[in-house]
DNA sequence: TCCGGGCGTTAGCTGTGACTAACGGTTCCG
DNA sequence: CGGAACCGTTAGTCACAGCTAACGCCCGGA
């Protein structure tokens, strides 16, 4: 069985590949994703590669081969589902979940995580939604295009899909100004010289973001 | 913040004294309930006495202080509030889940078993009747006094509260045969010369069992 | 083309918690 | 009361996964 460190860097790697797609990962990216030092990271990634799960090409970087990525789904997988169980079933606020998940995601069997997974209804996404991949690791079919806050002409008929940031000052901040996943969004202004956006939520009052807080933000075009 | 190998230790620790109350627990009857070596405990051992967690009586034992007894005691309501959360949310089999709360019980934060505790309804026993220690470590106040089914001479009026093993074909025997904490209970026999006796749980048939099986099942008078 | 800075790698060390094997204390029987 | 058997302890080793410090490769700028 992988041990817990082995599927934190699987995780970490997928997370990096989904988020810049067809490069390599450098372990330089890891190693501040995980809090590690870069020494570390070179000496486990060897070991990765050697347990098949990754092939390495020094000074480059590192992808996931087929056995490591469907490991990695398979953690997030884990993590999102305990998110989803922790908000909906227990109560907790979606800022301090992802702090518990990464506890509890190494500690769920597969069919505990089953078992949750149906009495949660087989949730699409996580509470900051985020695709929770199905039993055989697979992202489900249907999700919707989205798009990313920055690229938003002013209007309105945007619906808040996905805030992937996981920082809790930032999700309580998000929250205050009703920016959570389902939130119906109008943008009223980019100002590409201050890098910023000003938005509003349903029954909120307006709020501008820096171009980096907008970019965490996520939204798909509603159907009208 | 204490390793869960720390938090083994010290579980198996307080099991063997509650099991042999004021003696002292010998390093091999924790090697033995850890599947370790005797060597590896004697070295383990050392290093909860430095952490002031037990005291060591070179050859003959350990002794639990109050703050390992405080630690042991919430590594213990963790485990049995997870075992009860399993069987009655996530509907897995008492038989099954002992080893499932093993993992979760070093993973789970004070706040979400708070939180599962106020959602289970602040049970007082885990599935196979174990009291559930309370926020503060404590027993609940209001236990029945228990007798083991070796002491019960033949007659009704039994009410079957624990059943003290976690060996999953000795469990799925006992379910079998209707023999899960709540059963009511008829004693038809004692035999002292064959080291059995023969019960029958309401709705269920006779069955004998063997001193050492019988020592695990206790019991209630019920008031009629 | 050459050089320097930055990033990545290597080497060597540490702590935790396991193991085996050899040694030593206790106890109980004869 | 002596000794064997049993149990517990000690010593030495290993794997894992982290660290620091020294070294080396690669790329961009001059």
């Amino acid at each position: 069985m992988p041990s817990s460190t082995t599927e934190d860097y699987l995780k970490t790697i997928l997370i990096q590949e989904e988020a810049d797609p067809g490069s390599l990962v450098s372990t330089g990216r890891i190693a501040e994703a995980l809090a590690l030092t870069p020494g570390t990271v070179t000496t486990m990634v060897k070991g990765l590669e050697r347990n098949g799960q990754v092939v390495y090409e020094k000074h480059r970087g590192v992808r996931l081969t087929e056995a490591g990525r469907n490991l990695a789904r398979h953690v997030i997988r884990r993590h999102r589902l305990i998110e989803r169980f922790l908000v909906d079933v227990l109560g907790l606020d979606w800022s301090e979940v992802h702090e518990e998940a990464e506890k509890l995601e190494h500690a769920f069997s597969d069919k505990v995580i089953d078992r949750l997974d149906a009495l949660l209804g087989h949730p699409a996404t996580d509470p900051h939604g985020d695709p929770i991949p199905d039993v055989e690791g697979e992202y489900p079919a249907s999700l919707a295009e989205l798009t990313c806050l920055t690229e938003c002409p002013p209007g309105d008929g945007y619906r808040l899909s996905r805030v992937s940031d996981q920082d809790e000052a930032f999700l309580r901040f998000a929250e205050r100004h009703g920016l959570k996943p389902g939130a119906l969004l109008v943008v009223h202004s980019q100002d590409p010289a201050a890098r910023a956006v000003t938005v509003h939520a349903a029954e909120h009052d307006h709020v501008t973001l820096g171009r980096e807080a907008a970019a965490k933000l996520w939204v798909e075009r509603r159907e009208r």
